[in-house]
RNA sequence: GGCGGGAUACCGAAGCGGCCAAACGGGGCAGACUGUAAAUCUGUUGGAUUAUUCCUUCGAAGGUUCGAAUCCUUCUCCCGCCA
């Protein structure tokens, strides 16, 4: 259960790693002391936005640090904005997020649930739904709830400034948005929240409101963004840069591969919790190796032990040594398309699903981009005669096997 | 309520009567290389067609013109400023 009090500065070193911004330590350790004695384990609480329900490595960043806590026997309060998700939220640049229904929400937090507790200790998680003191508020409530902040407080965020200073639009649903996820904090009386560095503001605005409702105001810490396969831009189902933990193991391990030599650190760092002393002896490492045993330790968490080297086997197979893949998608050709076994190559492209048009097909074939059973070829204008288990394949990733089948 | 700005392909952004399927950048895809679906370099990126060519596309609908993304009219939506 819950250490004793000589390991508070040692708690409080592996709650703090890899933390941005942590507000603050003191705070931290007299609430630790004071959980230790009142054998009371502290709330943490976490944010989910159940609108894409498809948990990727930039959510287990966050995760793994839950689990962590948990770990060292405090609770996580898991709260599913079912009630902001329900309303759809117009923020910022991007295009307008969907409002979902009642029904779709629940769906999507179902399957949040699921891949959540991939990482997280269900039996250390309270999950909680933000529409059960949401939805019985009246107009009322929230203009009481919004007397609390003003304006000023609101521009202190940095996008919001950026956009009010370049004249870009801020809808008045984004000004409550922070509101409503510090809300929570006081709902759920959390002793600590966490979240990426871009909800900084949010998490304090927690422990204002939180201040305000006379509570004592949440420990907030913030975790660094992880950056999507481009190396770039932080993952994010939207930018389709993202690693999904319900991700097949082969694609999981490909998709690890396919993350730059630089970035690969990111990844054992804040996916893997390693630590530097950890990381040290890998970069003396062949980068290949490394990197293959980094996608090789996330699918086995995953998906298992065999998983992960199965993968890596298989990712070895199909693209260091050009051979095809174990498991080839079967495809089908109807006979009214091959009158006499005969179909025209582009034509057959696309009909297994190796491109989209025969325009794409075209120019896979110019690039020379094709293979049949392992010879190119290179003429838009060919006829192939079929045969059972013609292999096909596109680009480095698409292959087809032929079945022909009735 | 008044005034002004805008809507272009996956995204951003040029173009403002023909040379526009539409510059450029990003992204995507392919190839070369390689140590990997790293990096780098090259090519490619609406659809049908072997090609000639044709069709659809520049917010929507009409119109002017031999010819429109480009001009006119109406409409829809978005944004800013001043009230």
């Amino acid at each position: 259960m819950l250490s004793t009090m000589k390991d508070t500065h040692e708690m409080l070193q592996t709650i703090m790693a890899r933390s941005v911004d942590f507000v603050s330590e003191s705070e931290c350790k007299s609430r630790l002391q004071d959980a230790t004695t009142n054998k009371r384990p502290l709330r943490i609480k976490y944010g989910a936005d159940p609108s894409a329900p498809d948990i990727h490595l930039g959510h287990v960043v966050g995760l793994s640090k839950l689990r962590e806590l948990q770990d060292l026997g405090h609770t996580v309060v898991f709260i599913i904005g079912d009630f902001t998700a329900m309303i759809g939220d117009p923020s910022g640049k991007s295009k307008t997020r969907p409002q979902l229904s009642r029904e779709q929400v629940q769906e999507n937090a179902k399957s949040y649930q699921e891949q959540v507790f991939k990482v997280l200790d269900r039996d250390r998680t309270e999950v909680r739904f933000n529409s059960e003191w949401f939805s019985p508020m009246n107009f009322e409530d929230v203009i009481r709830l919004s007397a609390h902040v003003t304006v000023a407080q609101m521009l202190q965020r940095d996008d919001f400034a950026k956009r009010y200073s370049e004249n870009q639009p801020i809808s008045l649903v984004e000004f409550l948005y922070p509101l409503v996820q510090a809300y929570d904090s006081v709902m759920v009386k959390a002793d600590l929240e966490l979240g990426g560095t871009d909800q900084l503001f949010n998490l304090l605005l927690g422990r204002e409101l939180q201040k305000i409702y006379g509570q004592p105001p949440q420990i907030v810490m913030t975790l660094p963004l992880l950056e999507g396969l481009d190396g770039v831009q932080k993952m994010s189902k939207s930018l389709n840069n993202y690693v999904g933990v319900t991700d097949a193991p082969t694609d999981m391990f490909g998709k690890i591969m396919s993350v730059s030599d630089e970035l690969m650190w990111r990844y054992y760092s804040l996916v893997l919790c390693y630590t530097d002393e950890q990381i040290q002896p890998l970069r003396t490492l062949h980068p290949r190796e490394a990197k293959d045993q980094l996608g090789r330790a996330i699918v086995q968490r995953f998906h298992g032990t065999e998983a992960a080297d199965s993968a890596s086997a298989e990712f070895a197979k199909v693209f260091s040594e050009r051979q095809n893949p174990t498991d080839i998608p079967s495809i089908t050709i109807p006979s009214d398309e091959a009158p006499g076994g005969e179909v025209g190559l582009l034509r057959l492209l696309t009909l297994a699903n190796l491109a989209p048009s025969n325009a794409e097909a075209r120019r896979l074939v110019q690039q020379g981009g094709v293979r049949i059973d392992d010879v190119k070829v290179d003429d838009p204008r060919m006829t192939v005669t079929l045969h059972e288990g013609m292999i096909l394949r596109a680009g480095k990733r698409g292959f087809a096997k032929l079945s022909l089948s009735a």
